[in-house]
DNA sequence: TTATTTAATTGTCAGCGTTAATTTAGTGGT
DNA sequence: ACCACTAAATTAACGCTGACAATTAAATAA
């Protein structure tokens, strides 16, 4: 055994102790990515920033709320590229839609474990509620997006009635197509019977993509 | 402690065997019911079965290969279900897709967890590829919805060009609004914003369902 | 009745999240 | 420059987990 761990050094400035705990954030993604949630493990996390396993527990109270901490982070990096899409559009009303479906749908597609641990998987259970968890709200991206929606309705260009039902419609329209593509791109799948039913993850999200144009464009007046 | 096995009885007749197999997949269903996936694990599941925790290697060979097991029994019932609609209808075409809608999302609504371990969650890592995993082709239950289209296409009622993008999609469209409803229905989600944003599950599985139709019947010549 | 097979057992392993007790590096006050 | 204090870091241990090896003994076949 060799010792991994660092000439031991001590984070107790405020400002260094966040720059640490940035590390462990940084750290933490990185070994989430690479071997998935069993591989992510707070020994195999500890040795790679050369500190002590238990140590992790001065940053955060539990893996559960190191888990959520990540996916909060993970939702900011999101809601930043959301939003300059939303704030800098010119296009028509359709048109940002489409380019937030398309963005949703490419972000899902460039790291799908990134896009498990934000959409799909639950974090493990703790005994106690920490910080990050008391301040995490699901739904929270919805919000971005909900904005675009709203200014719509309020310059009334889109019909109001059914506008948020639209709205969380299409939400799942996107989660569900993320993970149709995710498993239409796997190597494993072959379809049993005739040859039609193959489909390849372009023709889907193609498809995809003017199913909600369309849709869309029936909403406005 | 208190000593919670049976009388010692061995399951050695082939019939007996697969007897005491089906008991542990069934117990095994309702412990993963009961405490979700971190509460499933084989010890909890060999008391249940009063039995030692390694006798379940003699009927399986790695907690994955349980578990595939069990999401198979799953889609099994499943489609049995399934069958029974795509079979006896009667109904026009899009009704029975609405059928089908309506029984894909009452299944997800009535047991979230069992959705859960067939459609979403994926089963824990093993270093061994066992005969259940071998079996186990994903997107199998597609294939029973996917005959109705086929034979919609034969019959010439529908359009065929795009009879199976729009399957693929639609299955998208209720993987993810399965997804939406049960976070709609918890209690924590509460909208940040403005008053109108709020919707109940009722409300969405209704236009979700209107979509279908709707989508469904542009499909008929 | 005996030999064989194999279900079921005990014991052990490394790995996991978590906690308690302890050490010691970094800070602020004198 | 020194000292006292705080808290980041350590070591050690707990009970839990999936898995494996060796052993026992119940059910079957000869």
């Amino acid at each position: 055994m060799t010792d991994n761990r660092k000439k031991s050094t001590r984070a107790r400035a405020p400002e260094k102790k966040k720059e640490q705990f940035n590390k462990i954030l940084e750290e933490g993604k990185e070994l989430f990515i690479k071997y998935g949630s069993h591989g992510f493990s707070l020994r195999a996390l500890a040795k790679r920033m050369k500190m002590s396993q238990s140590n992790l527990y001065n940053y955060v109270q539990s893996k559960r709320e190191l888990w959520i901490a990540i996916r909060i982070k993970y939702f900011k990096e999101f809601q930043e590229k959301f939003s300059e899409i939303v704030e800098t559009h010119k296009d028509s009303y359709v048109d940002i839609w489409l380019k937030m479906a398309t963005f949703f749908l490419e972000f899902a597609a460039a790291d799908y474990r990134r896009f498990a641990i934000m959409f799909l998987i639950s974090a493990p259970p703790s005994e106690k509620i920490g910080p990050f968890e008391k301040k995490y709200k699901p739904f929270q991206l919805v919000n971005q997006a909900l904005l675009v929606v709203e200014q719509a309705i309020d310059a009334k260009k889109i019909k109001k009635d059914s506008a948020i039902e639209l709205f969380y419609y299409v939400y799942g329209v996107l989660l569900g197509a993320a993970q149709v593509e995710f498993q239409l791109s796997k190597k494993i799948y072959q379809p049993i019977t005739a040859e039609e039913q193959k489909i390849s993850v372009d023709q889907f999200r193609k498809f995809t993509l003017e199913e909600i144009s369309k849709r869309v464009e029936q909403e406005l007046l």
